[in-house]
DNA sequence: GACCAGGCACATC
DNA sequence: GATGTGCATGGT
């Protein structure tokens, strides 16, 4: 089977084993934003609690968030880590948003996906990873994410390799795949699930993993 | 108590 | 350009 074959059976695999995943968890575009900003290296029923904490105050929109005092801001998201370091990123993407979208995130798809990604990859704190997921999941544009989930998966399937770049692992999927937003979107909820529960990091538990039978 | 979790920037060589 | 380190909470 081809690279190309292999990627998308193993999609409909994971699919028909876990049902459709509704992604991404969070009930607007702003809310997934600050969202995939909170979960970078960082378990995410920890972040659940500081959105709840943000969401219980009323906060969950651009402006309410950048009129906040940054040491309240720290306290609320406390629970989801690192919270000094994420408040600062959080009010450099909210600054992002003020200037480039007048406070309105959606605003921000006036831009096409290769203006955009750019831009925001120039938000101090905000990496690969977290502008695609804010590019797909908040603002639908066709860009694969890549995670820490993303590239065991692939390593253990033969598919690439230890060490391999950011953008690299990303175009594995990118040259092969459809363009096709609700494909993206739901190809790496699915390998974040499988990735939870069953591509750990120290064991894998791969006799019951829904891929098993494309290990070699 | 060690290890892990849906990264990223920065220092140092 | 590669490699190492700080950032921090909460669950297993």
């Amino acid at each position: 089977m081809g690279q190309a074959d292999k990627l998308i059976s193993m999609y409909d695999t994971m699919l028909d084993a876990l049902g459709p995943s509704h992604w991404w968890p969070g009930d607007t575009p702003f809310e997934i934003a600050i969202g995939a900003i909170l979960t970078q290296n960082t378990n995410w029923k920890n972040v659940e609690k500081a959105i709840t904490n943000l969401k219980n105050n009323g906060l969950l929109s651009a402006k309410a968030m950048y009129a906040l005092d940054p040491s309240e801001m720290a306290e609320l998201i406390r629970p989801a880590g690192y919270y000094n370091i994420k408040t600062k990123r959080i009010r450099n993407f909210l600054e992002f948003i003020k200037v480039e979208a007048g406070f309105d995130l959606l605003q921000l798809k006036k831009y096409s996906l290769n203006d955009l990604r750019p831009k925001i990859l120039r938000v101090n704190g905000i990496g690969p990873e977290t502008a695609d997921s804010i590019l797909l999941y908040a603002l639908d544009f066709t860009t694969f994410v890549v995670d820490a989930y993303t590239g065991r998966m692939m390593n253990r399937h033969g598919l690439s390799y230890e060490g391999i770049d950011y953008h690299e692992l990303q175009a594995l999927f990118m040259d092969v795949l459809p363009e096709d937003v609700a494909l993206y979107n739901e190809y790496h909820a699915l390998i974040v699930r499988v990735g939870k529960d069953w591509c750990k990091k120290s064991k894998g538990l791969c006799e019951t993993c829904p891929l098993q039978s494309y290990l070699d």
